[in-house]
DNA sequence: ATCGTTACCGGAAACGATACCATTAGGAGG
DNA sequence: CCTCCTAATGGTATCGTTTCCGGTAACGAT
């Protein structure tokens, strides 16, 4: 029950090595009758070419790899399920790595997967990017896109292959609307150290709306934690005890604002009778939190379907250009927003 | 600016290439000086070994396939990303492929993959297999772990390592404390066609906990639907709106019970004043519905941890015996349950 | 001096597929 | 009949490792 290689086929169809090749890869020199007679074979024998060893020859994996910056946050997780899915419609394999990165420079640890596991090109899932990172990057001479990074450099963007969103923009929509219904105290719950880049766009999105509507922006609504349940929770106690006249929270992701929201449960308060509150990044289980929870939607399938089409548009033909998206977001407001009341006009 | 392979590298430190092998593998047979000479080389050019080389020749790649029967369940999620880690560590890749055969026989997809991917090792989450599976599966001679899969079969469990809970006594569990406060009317949210086998053993401990409690089993009581949100929010609606006397549920499935106690919170029933509601799986974010969802919490992070152990238990030394393990899930009870009110003695 | 042993080391044949380069056969055109 | 072209095919070097099979040097024992 040994496992069969290309010579033992050549011989079984009584043809040359080179011709079992052609016909394994498609190409077109090759009757269609002795094209047919090496295809029985194959399935006969239940022969499978060797990975290994057509990668060592054509000096390219099969293998594109999927580092993702983060971990245990559904946005991802939902991303990254998308994102197999079309990888292996195109006969290529994912690697999987989480958690990439927890110290070093996001570039380092893309170069080291790379060389590492020979990866024939890379989707590079929530990192923050500046020059340096690019030109380092650059050198590896792969195709690789960076989705819903953040690319901070005044020069040359079109070194890579990008899907994005307008994090200012979706941030100031939200709390825009907020102002618009009312809201004046308005906390934000912004990850800490973790993520900064991606945390202060949507901060500046924040201060923007506010801004716009005249109120001043007071540092003590502000705090800093990590995307995790646990992480909203606690923010929202915090502030809520020594901030009592917050009305509204913007969460600047989901599982952030479910914690928040389970703290003002669980502690008495009413959504969104006593506070108005919106997340970030529209998952699923967001709509089935009760009370429904407003939203900033990313669109999930949208970044998965084009990073990879992104992805697979330069590694089938490297001297296409790369290309930048930028996707729409979308505010869902659902239960847990609420008109301020006037108490003077009560 | 290129790769240097082992003769460049060999020629640099003026010696063979079998001896920096040697040193690449660890062998003992080199002398200390030679070997510090050698790898300071392999610094200074940065050097890393083609894996399809060796792979090819050592005839087994250094992947890791970690196959997933569903998808879009954060239960898996979580058990991907921790398994990840721990692969990983084993300096080995996972190559991660989600919602494998949607409709031929495990074995089969299994099969598929491993050939085609050249795969080491198989963790396989979620399946269900039976005895003509299992032979199948055993003649790829493979490293093979089945985790929270179910194996029906009453002959050699012995073929594969496996990691699995007890589920029947799970659900007895749960349902035996719905009834011990005093339920009656308990539905059962059970996943349908989908993973039928799964399901079907959790229906079991339902239907047991009930009979010990001299409680006749009313098929009426009983739904099938999938492993989501929404078939969970459905299926509550479906079951409470032509049995209103039903006073507990006990959901397969978290994000079921979350779908459930969607629909009953948003059609103004009150948990668990209403309706009791215990769920399974115990995901993090059951903790944060409001009300806290009751729930079987399976050991998650045991049961990626397991798998992973015993799949390298076999890779590394592929005389050892395979292992059943079995582990302990625990009821946690939180605020969705609430005894029942003896109407008579009001 | 000769031998055996040990510790290191190198050469070269695989591993399985690809692709360049030849080669053949047959037909068209002169 | 010869040349040229094209379609179809085969031979073989090559990709970068590992490993078997020796080989050499050093050294103690005889």
């Amino acid at each position: 029950m040994k496992d069969y290689n290309i010579r033992d086929i050549a011989k079984l169809a009584n043809v040359g090595v080179s011709t079992v090749s052609r016909v394994i890869n498609d190409h077109p020199d090759v009757k269609k009758e002795t094209r047919d007679k090496i295809l029985s074979i194959i399935d006969e024998y239940n022969y499978i070419p060797n990975n290994s060893a057509r990668n060592l020859k054509l000096l390219n994996g099969n293998h594109i790899g999927v580092l993702v910056r983060g971990s245990f946050n559904p946005f991802f997780s939902q991303i990254v399920e998308l994102i197999e899915k079309k990888i292996n419609a195109n006969n290529y394999s994912m690697i999987l790595h989480y958690n990439i990165n927890d110290l070093s420079d996001d570039s380092e640890s893309i170069i080291e997967q790379v060389k590492e596991k020979r990866l024939g090109g890379v989707i590079y899932l929530g990192g923050n990017f500046n020059n340096d990172s690019m030109v380092h990057l650059k050198s590896l001479n792969i195709p690789l896109v960076l989705a819903s990074s953040i690319i901070e450099t005044d020069s040359d963007t079109s070194f890579f292959s990008s899907v994005r969103i307008d994090n200012v923009q979706s941030a100031y929509h939200a709390v825009d609307y907020l102002c618009q219904i009312g809201h004046k105290n308005i906390a934000l719950l912004s990850p800490g150290m973790y993520d900064v880049k991606n945390g202060l766009l949507r901060r500046r999105g924040y201060e923007k709306a506010l801004n716009d509507h005249g109120i001043t922006i007071d540092e003590k609504y502000i705090i800093d934690g990590t995307y995790t349940f646990n992480s909203g929770f606690e923010m929202a106690k915090t502030l809520i005890e020594s901030n009592p006249e917050i009305t509204a929270i913007f969460a600047t992701s989901d599982i952030m604002a479910v914690g928040a929201a389970k703290y003002l449960l669980s502690s008495g308060k009413e959504i969104p009778e006593d506070i108005s509150i919106i997340g970030f990044d529209g998952l699923e289980y967001s709509q089935f939190f009760h009370p429904a929870l407003s939203t900033v939607k990313q669109p999930i399938e949208a970044i998965a379907f084009e990073s990879v089409k992104l992805l697979f548009d330069l590694l089938e033909n490297p001297e296409n250009k790369t290309q930048q998206i930028t996707l729409k977001t979308e505010l869902l407001v659902r239960d847990s927003v609420i008109k301020i009341k006037e108490h003077s006009y009560d």
